[in-house]
DNA sequence: TCTTTTAATTATAATAATTATAAAATAGTA
DNA sequence: TACTATTTTATAATTATTATAATTAAAAGA
């Protein structure tokens, strides 16, 4: 956890910008609830837990900021609300999601299962690829089983 | 276009909605502009300037009651608004999307790319994948080649 | 250390997207 | 035709997000 700290604050210093204890809180939340999607206003509610002083717009602005420095990625799952994602440590691409249209559940797929496809993209398409989205929305383990019971 | 029309309306009433007239110049509005991907304002403005009688809040109705039927695609790219894909005739599967974050254009990938992932996808997590969003973003072709001009 | 400058936060208001509500209109059916 | 359910309209409400101005905090210079 502080090694991670520590990490992102260098990554912040590397583009002159401070660590400052609202965006340290922030980070911590999203550090301690990493298998998670948080919404800004999740994230907001969670934060206000240690430090009750801080803004919304605060969070906003935070998460924007590690959105842009590739810290955090944004998602959007269709239900209105952008979420927030910690980046893998290490991890060069954002990992994949699969959404349970069942039960909302959200399980995440950290392999990289689109190498081949980004070097079709690449060489077919001319386009050069940067990152991407990939999200399922199907049915998981749990609901089936849920369903084979049911019958 | 008129057959496809025809074809709705049959979807339509299977499930026992009607293609009212207000419907349907949405769904002429999505046919006309079947390449773009557009906002439900975007929709609501283009479908005034045929029928100025509709409401706004009829659109997203309809929007949402064609995304239910699996008509049109509901898809986010990010900048806040969800927009509004007609799936292609007789596709099975949402088409891919490429970004660029150059000039943010949007380009579309009909082939499905993803067979060997979904497999994989199924097999090793178990999950039965029933739909798919992709998106790369990334330089496309033309920004590509201004930035090789400019030096 | 004191002062100046810059960056960041707060509190609040504004905007933008989307959804809900009640009344009126429409369409299908007995 | 009269009845019933569906759909639309006009409007208001809600929700998410962004902008603004004043204040605070941090860094840099003297
Ligand atoms: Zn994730
Ligand atoms: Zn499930
Ligand atoms: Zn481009
Ligand atoms: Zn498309």
């Amino acid at each position: 956890m502080e090694h991670r700290i520590e990490q992102i604050k260098k990554q912040l210093h590397a583009q002159s910008y401070k660590l400052t204890p609202q965006r340290e809180a922030t980070v911590r939340v999203l550090l301690e609830r990493e298998e998670d999607h948080l919404s800004a206003e999740d994230v907001y509610l969670l934060v206000k837990e240690k430090s009750p002083e801080i803004g919304l717009a605060t969070v906003y602005r935070t998460l924007e900021l590690l959105s842009e420095l590739k810290i955090v990625d944004k998602i959007n799952f269709g239900d209105g609300v952008s979420r927030y994602d910690l980046r893998k440590e290490g991890a060069k691409h954002f990992h994949h999601h699969l959404v349970c249209i069942e039960c909302g559940s959200v399980e995440e797929i950290v392999n990289d299962l689109l190498e081949d496809v980004e070097r079709i993209v690449q060489n077919d398409w001319g386009f050069e690829v940067k990152d991407h989205r990939l999200t399922f929305h199907g049915i998981c383990k749990q609901c089936q089983q849920s369903a084979v019971k049911a019958n």
